[in-house]
DNA sequence: TCTTAGCACTCTTGACGTGAGAGTGCTAAG
DNA sequence: CTTAGCACTCTCACGTCAAGAGTGCTAAGA
């Protein structure tokens, strides 16, 4: 496949700008108008003749404009897209909103993902931080009344879950205390198998909770459980490409599925932290994906614990601000877990 | 206003089913052929037209079959949907789950939101637990590195939260826990209020993180607080009146915005636990709801705390269906509230 | 007094045809 | 390589028209 020449690149991606403004096709006449372009519309009609020649671009009919194909767009993020940072003004906006929040996962999780999605104006999901080797802390059990006991868990990197259990018989306040010490000291700083290994010596109550507690710890790393946040679903309904209704369906779909999510967030990104990956009309892997695009990142510490976020949106989206919006928002999320995992 | 007459109300109740079930205008031959009635269509005409007179149905346009109003849905729910109980094998499936899921409320929350959306087939929101009053039961500090600390806070109910804070100068886990204890001994059983005097005396540390967790409580009481739980946003998509975008646009944001709906749980639903309430049309109080009906209950146990729930859907909406689902998932949720929060 | 058959009337809906407009591709000249 | 000109194609909006659905009314029957 040759080069594009210069004039042809800036066509395109003109193409691609008016397509994502208007959402209608766009002509030569239109383009040469609106971008007063140096050349006559019939000199641009050659070059869309050729994008299109060259899998680009793409005709509704005869008689109309064009719009971008999928290739079309994949060329546009990759070669054309300017790196655009988000401006200041919205920068220090964001990082004020998550400075003035509580210091907790549960505040800035919903944060995250309003302001990503206010930012990029496109629905957003983000899943919580998942240690990558989740490490016993400490321990806490709490009788609430009679056989019924609260574990309260926190894991390395301030994760903390908590769980009801019932034991066959009441045991008292003082007990569960000796009970909570005796594992903290055992099990310090230890992972799951490790936990369930030292299991076996303890005695009955404490064996339990042991391996209760791994069983805890491996459930958090394994992934599938972390909690999604969305917000700005609505954010996208008004799109001309949604008024039918099947295609949001779509979209939504993608957004609310929590297995299709996960799976597209483990396929897509890898291990490493800020690296902005678009994939745009399923890439051909994800039938369901076929009429949006997602923009997706990895935030965190890689050795200690990541989670992902991204926005989802129509394949016709402002991908220059979808992508400075994900990069920024990825970034401060970063911060935040460092400042918590640490130590 | 007179009484209708039985045979005026079979009627109603018959246009109201068969416009849920088909979403278009219903006329006099339709109603009498499909439901076999055992009069002609020009007598069901005129008990239309005495419907249509007392202001329980209208007509898009004159030569259209007739269509339910806010009063006619309002009539037929107060009046005519027979009290409709969960089959029991659904009733099963769901206990069920139920049973299967960890006890934690971060399971049960998306499972209740998850199973109400599903048994209703319409969106469902359900919000956290909320203690009437919460009362402090167990802290404690846990040092991450340098100035900064979990705090875990334990309040009565099993409620857990967590908070990361900064100190001015680093202080070492035994301190932490020696502040920890103390704080315990002296603030068991203790609301906010109480807490915030007891403050005052204490070493600074101490007095801090009193202080703070005077805070937390209150804002654990506050109302507007609690996480929201959503499913089945896409439920309602294909539905009809959906099809142009724009409604669909209206009833996702009663869905998603956090504050227009925590505003109608505060106002629509009183203290009581366990009555389902029915919104129709916003009831004149709410604009923003005007196309949409809403099906709500609160749920647990009415002194310590309790949580709300509910579908969201067109006014043309199965209300039987709906009011079942959500009497049955508030009684399974009460009944997990109530075994949590016994102690 | 209530019910019913019959009928005229109204309004929507879909099909069809038409003209305007937009945009293309091609050709030939600069 | 660029550009003006032009024929061609296709959509879209508009108007017309007939079919169909459903009503309201009237008058007769139970």
């Amino acid at each position: 496949m040759e080069e594009l020449t210069p004039r042809q690149e800036t066509i395109l991606r003109l193409v691609v700008r008016e397509y994502v403004r208007s959402a209608s096709p766009v002509g030569s006449r239109a383009l040469v108008e609106a971008y007063e372009l140096p050349v006559s519309s019939a000199t641009v009609r050659n070059d869309l003749a050729r994008l299109e020649a060259l899998g680009y671009l793409s005709h509704p009919h005869t008689s109309a404009g064009r719009v971008p194909t999928l290739e079309g767009y994949r060329y546009f993020v990759g070669r054309l897209v300017g790196d655009v940072a988000l401006p200041l003004r919205e920068r220090t906006t964001i990082a004020h909103q998550f400075y003035q929040a509580r210091r907790d996962l549960e505040q800035w999780m919903p944060l995250a993902a309003s302001v990503l999605s206010q930012t990029a104006r496109l629905p957003a999901v983000v899943t919580v931080p998942q240690a990558v080797e989740p490490h016993y802390k400490h321990l806490q059990l709490i009788s609430t009344h009679g056989h019924t006991v609260l574990l309260v868990l926190v894991a390395h990197g301030g994760i903390v879950k908590q769980q009801m259990l019932n034991l066959v018989e009441p045991v008292d306040q003082e007990a569960l205390g000796k009970a909570s010490d005796r594992l903290n000291q055992l099990c310090a700083g230890l992972a799951a198998d490790e936990i369930e290994t030292r299991a076996d010596g303890l005695p009955s109550l404490e064996s339990d909770v042991a391996r209760l507690v791994a069983g805890i710890l491996r459930d958090a790393e394994a992934g599938m459980s972390g909690t999604i946040y969305r917000d700005g679903l609505t954010a996208v309904l008004q799109q001309p490409e949604f008024s039918e209704g099947e295609k949001a369906h779509g979209l939504m779909r993608i957004v609310e599925e929590r297995s299709l999510l996960k799976g597209v967030l483990a396929d897509a990104l890898g291990p490493e932290v800020g690296l902005v990956r678009v994939l745009i009309g399923g890439e051909g892997r994800w039938d369901e994906l076929r009429a949006c695009s997602l923009v997706l990142a990895r935030y965190g510490v890689s050795e200690y614990a990541t989670g992902a976020l991204g926005v989802v949106g129509p394949t016709r989206m402002s991908y220059g601000r979808a992508i400075s919006a994900v990069r920024f928002v990825a970034g401060v999320l970063s911060d935040l877990v460092y400042d918590s995992y640490a130590g």
